[in-house]
DNA sequence: TTACTATATCGCTATATGGTTATATGTGCT
DNA sequence: AGCACATATAACCATATAGCGATATAGTAA
């Protein structure tokens, strides 16, 4: 992590703001199954067909995802099959942070500071 | 990354958020050399005290780092190190996709689609 | 051509948040 | 006590963006 010149850093900041709204992570957990077209993550997500749009074009800019035209339909899969690790990782310190927690909603109140052994 | 319930996702949505920032990741690889209090990294970053003390307790509160007051200072540490293999992971895969492109500070242009291969 | 379907984009509103300055809080010193 | 320094917080502004409905675009079928 040493190496990060500051434009690197733009970029790495960019990649994790793609993966900081839930929408768009519950895409790429869908689309981790199999390719699905935009009525179907419509449909699966509950919300509107625009904003799944507009969601698939973040993803598909900084190339989490592809799009194949199919028809009229738009079909996306995962291209990038890190962004699993990543997510895998992330639940993973999840996993043991909230481990048993019952305050799994909680603002993670203010002074909270959930362990960190290794 | 099958077992996310929506308040999971939201948790993680929030922890890729907390490394959205370049100025959070700059805190975070400052930190990764060795403990630091908020006036040495006031001057590395080069931005308000009233601002890095806002993104530390952000880290803080996401647990990330690791407060600890000594006289009238605040140091701060990396309190999980599996940050750093986030990190990483993350760089890695920049560094692949963007190795040897000069259009590092392009916007990713808009059909842009690096390669994927793992 | 027209009609229909599927997706992408536009225009907009509301909200979240990064940045600032000013102030409050806390700690140590005299 | 008062003063000085380090940090945290408050109040505010500006910007970014998620969400929506409406519309544009593209493909298919008649």
């Amino acid at each position: 992590m040493k190496m990060l010149d500051d434009r690197a850093l733009l970029h790495v900041a960019e990649y994790f703001r793609a993966l900081s709204e839930p929408i768009r992570l519950k895409i790429l957990n869908r689309l981790g199954d199999k390719p699905h077209n935009v009525g179907e993550l419509t449909e699966a997500l509950g919300c509107s067909q625009a904003n799944v749009s507009k969601h698939l074009a973040i993803l598909t800019r900084l190339g989490f995802v592809e799009r194949a035209a199919r028809g009229t339909s738009a079909y996306y899969k995962i291209a990038d099959p890190r962004v699993h690790d990543l997510c895998n990782l992330v639940c993973g310190q999840m996993a043991q942070r909230f481990a048993g927690h019952a305050q799994l909603l909680a603002p993670v109140s203010k002074g909270r500071r959930p362990q960190r052994d290794a």
